[in-house]
DNA sequence: ACCGTAGGAGAACGCTCGTTCTCACGTCAA
DNA sequence: TTGACGTGAGAACGAGCGTTCTCCTACGGT
């Protein structure tokens, strides 16, 4: 197994672990029972467990967005596109490993003492922020209006991830269809 | 020292330090340097650290509703009522040790592995939910402006947390303001 | 064939931490 | 005074886990 497949692996028995049981209780060695990747050969690839850590996030923030973004971009009319965030939102939340946004629960879990999975989860944040500005500003809309929006989102996620339902993801969007109509 | 000061001087220093650092980063014998309770009375008083990890959210609940019910039921108008929860908001994101919502927090912390802590963490924002529930049956508004509101306060305890910024109770209420005038 | 190197399995190390135990002290009832 | 008891300080125990080390195997180049 070449070092590519093996970091992939890694990450990716990382993923499943670290955001279906957080990330303090995964282990470096369920990491490799998971993966199939020696502890030898996963120090070699992440020297600590941090950057293992910080490699999940990183992934997955990237897979997110671009998960979101192809989503979204199959609206033509920007109106809908702001709303499809919604939707997509909703689908996500109907996934079965569902368990809430992974950067709102690593920060609860390492905010506190890890300064770079604090940056990470902030960087995350802002970028979505901005996505949805890029859409608000897309359909011409005043930007005040994104505050709000992304405010819903949030709220939606971490309702979703402790309740375990999809349901804030409606609630959500109807109330952003409201702050659009109000203009 | 008796028994019931012993157990507030433990639930203060827990709420504290847990507060402050995550439950998890934090040990029984940090409990008993802040609080001054030995260890063995500590064991006396909450036989295992997840039931004083429990006996500190559940105060926290208590003395956190009733901050903001009184706060807001200083105003007589019941619309004003509803947008005082959002000032009381910022009010708490200003606040010196403010770290984001406790329960949150843990959620993302302990949510997938103690069920009691992730009982205990839907039970308090059911709580705030019917809260703002009977604020807005209160105000003669339709039920469906609840949900919104909730999602709109959640996004803003999250926003805030992980920002360390009080903003999002002010946009929060200028959304809730918007969604109330529409009626 | 031989050697050097990489890699895997898993033991070992060191630290943290929840929980319990030891021991010495002070208190109070008889 | 004495002895049973509660308590505090802190050592001790045992488990978990991040990280490193040992030892053995396999393979690639010469």
């Amino acid at each position: 197994m070449d070092s590519a497949t093996a970091r992939e692996q890694a990450l990716d028995a990382a993923e499943s672990l670290f955001y279906g049981r957080g990330i303090q209780s995964v282990g470096m060695d369920d990491i490799r029972g998971a993966s199939g990747v020696s502890l030898k050969r996963l120090y070699q690839l992440f020297p600590a467990k941090e950057q293992l850590v910080e490699a999940y996030l990183e992934r997955r923030d990237v897979r997110w967005r671009g998960r979101l973004a192809e989503y979204v971009e199959r609206q033509a009319d920007p109106e809908r596109r702001i709303l499809a965030v919604f939707d997509w939102l909703e689908e996500w939340f109907g996934e079965a490993d569902f368990r809430g946004c992974a950067w709102i629960n690593s920060y609860g879990e390492l905010g506190a003492r890890s300064e770079r999975v604090a940056g990470q989860v902030r960087a995350h944040k802002r970028a979505f922020r901005e996505y949805l500005a890029s859409l608000v500003a897309g359909a011409g809309l005043p930007d005040a209006l994104t505050g709000p929006l992304f405010l819903l989102a949030e709220g939606a996620m971490v309702t979703a991830g402790i309740t375990g339902s999809a349901r804030p993801a409606a609630e959500a969007r109807e109330a952003a269809r409201s702050l659009l109509a109000v203009r």
